[in-house]
Formats: C-alpha cells, structure tokens, sequence
DNA sequence: CGTCATATTTACGTTAACGTCAACTTTGAT
DNA sequence: ATCAAAGTTGACGTTAACGTAAATATGACG
C-alpha cells in the first residue's frame, strides 16, 4: 500500500515541503542552518508549519529577484512578530524602506530591459526574414 | 568624404571604463575571459569601443535581474552582427524569447512582491506607532 | 523482530564570480 | 635616461549557495 502520511496537523514532513516547492531537503536544512526557516521537531524530524511555507516563498520570490540570502534573512524579520523592541522595528522598517526602492528601481529597470529586448528581437525576426527571402 | 583622424579617444583605458561603470579591472579582465566583452589592444592594453560600453551595460543591468553571466552572454548575442548563419539567428532567437517570457513573468512577480511589502510596512508603521504612544 | 523507506548529522566537494597578490612590461613625464 | 604610474598575465584565495556521500537513527509494516 501506499505510505499513509495522514497527518491531522497542518505541517509537513521534509519531503513534502520539498515537492511543494521543488527545492531538495539540503535546501531546506541550509536555510534553517541560515535562520530562514525554523520548522519545529518532532525527535529529531523536522516539521514544517504553515509559518515556514509563506516564508519559503517570499525566500524564493527574492531569490528570483537576485537577492542574497542574507538580504532575504532580513527582510523576513518583517513578518515575525519578534521585533519585541523599538530599535528592532525601527532597524526593520528602514531595511524595508530600503529594499522596497530598490525593487522599485528594478522594476524600472525591468521595464526599460523589457522594451529593449522586445525591439531587439524584431530586428532578429527582420534578419531571419531576410535570410529566408534570400534562400530561394 | 570624411576625415577620420582624431585625437578625442572614441576608446577608453580600462581605467576610464572601471570609473565610468564602478567596476574593478579585474571584473573586465574576467568578462573578457568569458568572451562578454571584446576589447581591442593597442599593444597589450587593453582599450574599450563604444561597443563594449553598451555591452557592459546590459550585462550590469542583467546581473542586477539575478541573471547569470552565461545567460547575458547569450542575450548579448542578438546584439552583435555575429550571426551569421541562419541556425545561429534562430537560436539567438529562441533565447530571446525564452528571457523576454522570464523578464515578463519576473515583472508581475516583482508587482506582487512590491504590493506586499507596502502592506507589510503599514504594518510595520502601526506597531511603531503603537510603541511610542506606550511609551508615554 | 527484522527490513525498508525516510530522516538526521557531519563533513568534504563544487560552481560562479570575482578578490588578491606577485612578478613583469610599458609609457608618459621629469 | 629614469622613475613612477598604469597595465599585463598567471595563479591561488574567497564567498555564497548549495551538492554529495557516509554513517547513523527512527518509525511503520509484514
């Protein structure tokens, strides 16, 4: 039969998060070695709660963006409620001024990338026309 | 027709091009290496064409997108008059369309994650708010 | 109970993208 | 002519972000 992973709990085992997300469970050990994640135990097993999933996919989601790690470790602080102090939270709120500049200029940036690249690729389309006009 | 002696440097020393795009020299040594950028020699110096400027552009603006210095390679390929042969042209291509479908789909990622890390602040705004009006 | 799949820790290996030195050579200015 | 500044080629070092392999543990199942 197949493997009854019936789990009343809202977490999942390694290999669950790692099918959810496509990543393998080096990744996952890694991040939590980084302090990205903290799944709870269960022994010695990890188990990872629904906290651990929404933070997985802002980990991705920046990576996508090419931020490092430890940019994306920071940025995370916003969703705990651990800035149990002022200076915690003013620190947090400025990183997040911060970085949500620089993905507002990215996000110019991008555009301008996009329409470049999209001018680009009908001069291409134009050069293979004419090779093909020439073909025959 | 034209005369086309002139003194002004249509090309610049790799220091020039380090001051003009905050690189190091060995950063374009390196990109060299890796066949991004094509510097001419005057000797064994090295000096850097328009070209190459543009070149270097796109491959700091790509980087900044999180791509790799391989993937820009190949982008960099559409602009270039390298392809000569039509397999070639269609490969660039096929790339472009590739990174554009990326580009775009990075793009409305990126909107999602801005939009998110405005509410977040918002959030973040409130428990300072909340904190200084308890501390009074 | 023994087996098997799944998991864990430990630790060394790998790739990309440069940094950093060392040991020359070249060139412009004095 | 010389001397410092700027440039060159190796070649080894470094960091981030994992990969991979070995030895061990644990829990479910027949």
């Amino acid at each position: 039969m197949e493997t009854m992973t019936r789990t009343t709990t809202d977490t999942l085992t390694i290999r669950q998060m790692c099918d959810a997300f496509g990543v393998t469970p080096r990744t996952l050990r890694f991040y939590e070695s980084k302090e990205l994640l903290f799944p709870l135990r269960q022994g010695t097993r990890r188990l990872f709660s629904h906290k651990d999933r929404a933070r997985l996919t802002l980990i991705l989601r920046g990576k996508r963006f090419g931020f490092s790690l430890e940019d994306i470790r920071q940025l995370l602080g916003m969703y705990d409620p651990a800035g149990s102090n002022a200076a915690q939270l003013e620190k947090t709120h400025e990183i997040a001024l911060e970085r949500l500049a620089q993905m507002e200029a990215q996000r110019a940036d991008l555009d301008i990338a996009i329409a470049e690249l999209k001018g680009q690729l009908i001069e291409v389309q134009g050069r293979i026309a004419r090779f093909r006009a020439a073909a025959e």
